[in-house]
RNA sequence: CGCGGGAUAGAGCAGUCUGGUAGCUCGUCGGGCUCAUAACCCGAAGGUCGUUGGUUCAAAUCCAGCUCCCGCAA
């Protein structure tokens, strides 16, 4: 495969993987990503991780800020294969019309699925018990190609964003290895969505971030694991906002949601709709995050007692 | 020059306003109690109070510069 022209986009860390197996076991001859932005508290400029690999290896990076009129670059290196992986910005048909073979996209979603910007987030904050990663063909409209091929995951009970984000980067990078011959020979596999079962999974909303304490326990751990370690659940503690990472539930019959019921030597309990949800890691306000452990070395027991709650 | 919070023992904090012997809750180590313990009792070690300079008889504390961390806003 190593006299295959491709060019990458992508963006993120979960990019990072499918690149770096990319150029282990093609020719990548430009990588796409998005303009460098402003990161952090101070004005500083950071490359975006796909485009650190890039240039670690040498590879010429491409950062329109718009790729909907801004392609010529990808016209002129020839690509025969264009793989996208989170690119973060539509790429018009044009563009998915410049390689000889075709464009693929990588999904980390068992489509059709969860089409959209968070899928992992999404499928824990359901409590799915499984998920996956896709390789499709590339279509005008987000994240609805054919399906080439797939591979599931079972998620295990302490899973989150951080670990299914790991797990399912490294298997989308192996899975778009062991599919591409495939492709490149086009005896590749080639299914449409069931359009029935299409589901949306768009980012994250600030204000879904915050936690429904007169749900149950259930959805609430799954919100929690579903928005840890990014970019967390919270609740407003006395006005302000407490960053909640970790927690675990425990039945009840008689609760009044939004109190704070017990504090044990590692945990805070409040109570929820049908029990109360024992917060073990927090990050306090204008703080680091801590197990609740050490957060309770530092204050009295009865100003815990004392939280007003929203 | 976007706005704000913070830095004190391995961890989490108090003390700073009003300058005068370095404290609390944990953890660690040693000993005791116990059938036993993450429980309880006794004891110990562990800090140039982020950094540099200034004021002062005396600075964790007051003043100024710097570094790093954390939110918000982008």
């Amino acid at each position: 495969m190593k006299e295959i022209r491709v060019v990458f986009m992508g963006t993120p860390d979960f990019a990072v993987p499918v690149l770096e197996s990319l150029i282990e076991h093609t020719h990548v001859v430009l990588v796409v990503s998005q303009p460098d932005r402003m990161v952090g508290r101070k004005h500083e400029i950071k490359p975006t991780p796909v485009k650190e690999v890039a240039l670690k290896h040498h590879i010429p990076v491409f950062q329109p800020e718009k790729i909907k009129t801004d392609y010529d670059p990808i016209i002129k290196v020839k690509p025969d294969l264009i793989i996208t992986c989170a690119y973060g910005q539509i790429i018009p048909e044009m563009v998915l019309q410049i390689p000889k073979i075709g464009a693929f996209n990588v999904h980390a979603s068992l489509l059709p699925k969860y089409r959209g910007g968070a899928p992992i987030h999404h499928c824990l904050i359901n409590g799915d018990e499984k998920t996956g990663v896709t390789i499709m063909y590339m279509e005008k409209k987000m994240d609805a190609g054919d399906i080439v091929s797939q591979k599931e995951y079972s998620i295990k009970k302490d899973d989150n964003v951080g670990t299914l984000h790991e797990i399912l980067s490294q298997m989308g990078a192996k899975l778009l290895i062991e599919t591409l011959p495939s492709i490149i020979e086009g005896t590749n596999n080639r299914t449409k969505q069931d359009e029935s079962k299409v589901t949306f999974a768009y980012n994250i909303q600030r204000e879904e971030e915050h936690l429904d304490l007169k749900d149950t326990g259930k959805n609430i751990l799954n919100k929690i694991r579903g928005l840890n370690p990014w970019p967390m659940a919270n609740i407003l503690v006395n006005g302000e906002e407490y960053k909640i990472l970790e927690a675990y539930f425990e039945e009840r019959t008689s609760s009044v949601p939004c109190r704070v019921c017990e504090v044990r030597k590692d945990a805070i309990g409040i109570d929820v709709l049908d029990g109360t949800i024992y917060l073990t890691k927090i990050k306090p306000f204008g703080k680091r995050i801590m197990p609740v452990k050490d957060y309770l070395n530092g204050v009295k027991k009865e100003e815990v007692l004392k939280w007003q709650i929203r």
